[in-house]
DNA sequence: GCCTACTCACTTCC
DNA sequence: CGGAAGTGAGTAGG
């Protein structure tokens, strides 16, 4: 803000009506001057049309918070000393390999300026290496936006695979999201810096987020804590706040009985915060904002908080679009305190978010309220979780004949090639323990975060097997706990049956696997012959595009860097048809934009190692989003002239880097 | 440019 | 499972 104007004058006051605000008394917060007077604000709703806010609240009010005997500590002391972390006490017992990973990068110390300072120098050199003009940090587009938010999750994810196995030095382990969020925003990994208001270009209506700080690197809400974020703008000298996006959290009782309805409960007040006494809100900062807005009628991004039913002490975010504020009133909350109201409307002809959301909580509930619903469950009961068939587009009744299976089907005894019998840990199998032979085989690592979550592509994810001794609980056996999400098989309206979730899905997910007859002809000739005719036929054989997934080494200072290659390595080539028999896995749809990839899983059964396929999420995926993964390329019908080759197919993916045919 | 206040986080521990 | 407490990060404004 600009000093020159007005010397003696409070700056943010310059902006007051002054017709209205002479004959108001202010609002206040703790207020032992001016107690609330019998004239002040009554509560309950204003009738319309009346004017409920008062500008006032400005910085000669802010003394009275401000704590005289708080001193700022002298010159040179910082009051961020980096304080020795105690090791996890769970991870004690077990004999952990030394350190090879160090302190991340980024401004985690602040205790030397000059070395944060190169640090930052050197961490924008490799918003290059990551793909991020300066432009696209400013304004992003769908494919900057997506780009942020994989190496986002990639770096969160590693960051918390390193703090489960207890490799981190001084005080990192804990907050994999903000610690992630801030190497990002220090290396310039992020976009739609210009906050703006309206859309943000590469956010969609609809997209799911995980993290607030997801929030802030693709510009969506700038804010890492602060439900309101705004802007200010010029009028003429005036300068004023607008509101340009609210996150809006069930706790806060923001609920409207419409869809389309969201009833704000303005910042600050201590309102729900415990230890604190409740207090009146004032009109500044985001309160001043949103009253601003209502005025002006701009429009205000929502992104409203929902609770993950998957993990409840977690929360998911959903951006539902673009709102206008219509109502605001003030009203009197629990502790009888003042408590500004918003009524935001949603404004039309936008893609429906939260109302799925809404419509997914119905059919949980009662599934026969899905319309379209033929089946309810197409694994007639070989999954823990119904599979609901649905056709709401056409009369097809039901998908070609199969029959469900969860798994793989070895057409003959597989001949033994190695013989090996899994770890023998007595116990859940720990990361670093290289006494444990799956460990052992993922170069010491667990594949997974402690959710399930896979961390990084591998050529090759060792998981335990029902030979190893360890407990069934073991975090490395995530593919062969069956369905976690709630799936349906659905027709789509040009490219037949496909696959969905009602649940929200986050980046790294399992989906499923690949189930089937393997195909074993004794010959690899025949069995690719095969693999080309039949519709449903999984070929690890195919041409595969890479794409990049994994976290970017040195974003993290790794001394050696566990950058383990992103291209499969298969022992041998694996064909699996699902056309007599599978899962889920044979109704996903290819895209060349997918939101699945397959992962090669190898587990011991029996005695001898078994080859699985399984699929992971790429992304967040919404609910009722289509699961696609990228089919491949037949090595036959690489490079050929124009024109779809024979045995391939005219690909309806829809996306913009369509290679034009799959298969 | 540094510093501090402010905030509808998130995890872990009990 | 629910609540409490601790440890946080970006941004605005001084």
């Amino acid at each position: 803000m600009e000093g020159g104007l007005g010397q003696n004058s409070v700056p943010s006051s310059s902006s007051f009506d002054k017709s209205t605000v002479l004959d108001v008394k202010p609002l206040r917060c703790m207020l032992p001057i001016f107690p609330m007077s019998s004239q002040g604000p009554s509560s309950g709703q204003y009738p319309s049309g009346f004017a409920p806010f008062f500008p006032f609240g400005g910085p000669q009010e802010s003394h009275a918070w401000t704590d005289p005997d708080q001193d700022t500590p002298p010159s040179g002391v910082t009051l961020n000393v980096p304080m020795p972390t105690p090791l996890r006490s769970f991870r004690s017992p077990i004999a952990s390999t030394p350190p090879k990973h160090r302190a991340l990068r980024g401004s985690s110390s602040r205790s030397s300026k000059r070395k944060t300072q190169q640090s930052q120098e050197s961490l924008m050199d490799l918003s290059s290496v990551v793909g991020i003009s300066p432009a696209q940090r400013a304004d992003g587009n769908r494919e900057v936006v997506n780009l942020v938010l994989m190496e986002f999750d990639a770096l969160r994810r590693r960051i918390s695979q390193l703090a489960d196995a207890g490799e981190f030095v001084s005080g990192v382990t804990k907050r994999g999201d903000l610690k992630s969020g801030n190497v990002l925003m220090t290396a310039g990994i992020r976009t739609n810096m210009n906050k703006r208001v309206g859309a943000v270009p590469g956010v969609e209506i609809g997209d799911i987020f995980f993290f607030r700080m997801e929030l802030c690197v693709v510009g969506l809400h700038a804010q890492s804590m602060g439900g309101i974020d705004s802007l200010t703008i010029k009028d003429g000298l005036e300068e004023e706040p607008l509101a340009v996006s609210i996150v809006s959290s069930y706790e806060y009782d923001d609920h409207a009985d419409d869809d389309d309805v969201l009833i704000y409960s303005g910042q600050s007040g201590n309102f729900g915060k415990r230890d604190r006494v409740a207090c009146d809100q004032k009109l500044q900062g985001g309160n001043l904002a949103l009253e601003r807005s209502s005025r002006r009628h701009n429009e205000v991004r929502v992104i409203r908080g929902m609770k993950d039913t998957a993990n409840p002490s977690a929360k998911i975010y959903v951006y539902d679009g673009l709102y206008k504020i219509q109502d605001s009133w003030i009203e009197k909350g629990k502790h009888g305190s003042v408590v500004f109201k918003y009524k935001l409307v949603r404004m039309p002809r936008q893609r429906s978010a939260f109302s799925v959301w809404k419509s997914v909580e119905k059919w949980k509930t009662d599934s026969s309220s899905r319309t379209g619903l033929i089946l309810s469950d197409l694994s007639s009961g070989a999954e823990s979780v119904p599979v609901p068939l649905v056709n709401d587009v056409d009369h097809e009744r039901l998908p070609g004949g199969f029959t469900y299976f969860h798994s793989l089907r070895y057409p003959k005894p597989v001949s033994l090639m190695q013989s090996s019998n899994g770890c023998n840990c007595t116990k859940p199998c720990v990361p670093g323990d290289l006494n444990c032979s799956c460990i052992r085989r993922n170069e010491g690592d667990l594949p997974y975060t402690g959710n399930g979550i896979l961390v990084s592509r591998k050529s090759l994810v060792h998981e335990c097997g029902p030979t190893c001794r360890c407990f069934p609980n073991c975090k490395n056996r995530v593919s062969q706990m069956g369905l976690k999400h709630a799936f349906e098989v659905f027709k789509t309206s040009d490219r037949g049956w496909g696959l969905r979730s009602w649940d929200p899905i986050r980046a790294g997910s399992f989906i499923s696997e690949y189930a089937g007859e393997v195909i074993d002809k004794g010959n690899l000739h025949q069995n690719e012959e095969l693999a080309m005719k039949d519709e449903h036929a999984f070929n690890t054989n195919q041409i595969y595009p890479p794409f990049k997934w994994n976290h970017t080494p040195q974003l993290l200072e790794e001394v050696s860097s566990n950058d383990s290659s992103e291209d499969y390595d298969i022992p041998s080539p694996l064909v699996i048809s699902a056309k007599e028999c599978g899962n889920v896995a044979r109704f996903m749809n290819h895209s060349c934009s997918p939101n699945v990839f397959w992962q090669p899983v190898v587990y011991e059964e029996n005695n001898q190692s078994f080859l699985h396929i399984a699929f992971f999420s790429l992304k967040h995926i919404p609910p009722m989003t289509e699961l696609t993964y990228d089919y491949g390329v037949s090595h036959s019908d690489r490079a050929e002239g124009s024109g779809i080759p024979s045995g391939r197919k005219k690909c309806l993916c829809g996306s913009s880097k369509c290679r034009g045919s799959f298969g």
